[in-house]
DNA sequence: GTATCTGCAAATCATTTGCATTCTG
DNA sequence: CAGAATGCAAATGATTTGCAGATAC
């Protein structure tokens, strides 16, 4: 394990053991349980390079808010736009690598988002 | 065809004449060579509009801006870290049928953005 | 002791909104 | 004229950033 900051450790903690969506609003009131001194400004800066890093996944919905998952493995996204809830499923996604060969493309990651209605608001 | 505002149709034109996915100010801009006096809000109302009555795709990546795209069929996008170009690709997806079936869960529509590097930026 | 990280607060900037006016039928 | 859409300008609000002090090695 690196030696990270308290505050980078809680973070990570906290996206650990949560199976929803976060945003960094919610992190920041979640770790703040913990750390009460934490500033929100840390928390963005803490999840922007853990995301950019490729230890976390960084979802843009069209909900105005950037969400956090700590699953990086391919999964699709389902949003509803009801109740805004963001509920992961495994969807066959085809395979990236076809996009090196046709377009020279070279895929890092993968964000997979089905827009519609839930289980719970039909 | 409806009748709709001059504004609107220009909006709708400009975004049926491009192959990139363009921003609400790039729209905006484009726009103003045609109808001088336009508004942003009126651009950004017209958009929102639309895309939720499903005629335009709206389209949300890590780049901070709502993109749109006038091709509502189901497509991959790549979208370039370092230039920040949106590529279209055919991929094949997952049919959403399965959605309903296994986890109750309507599907609208689906958005899927690859990250990565593009080919001229390697 | 240098480089990195933090807390704080102010700045940024895409998007939204209120309102008076204009357009449409 | 009523309802809907517009232009303008101000407000909103999530995210970013500068900076001085704290922390890590």
């Amino acid at each position: 394990m690196k030696n990270y900051s308290k505050q980078r450790e809680a973070i990570l903690e906290v996206l650990r053991c949560t199976d929803t969506h976060p945003t960094a609003n919610w992190i920041y009131e979640k770790v703040r349980e913990t750390i009460p001194s934490i500033s929100l400004g840390t928390v963005y800066r803490n999840l922007a390079q853990l995301s950019q890093s490729g230890e976390i996944l960084s979802l843009h919905v069209a909900d105005g808010f950037e969400h956090f998952d700590f699953v990086t493995a391919p999964h699709a996204h389902l949003h509803c736009k009801k109740c805004g809830a963001i509920i992961d499923a495994k969807l066959d996604i085809e395979p990236l690598s076809k996009l090196s060969n046709d377009l020279g493309f070279t895929p890092q990651n993968t964000i997979y988002v089905v827009y519609g209605i839930c289980k719970n608001c039909k």
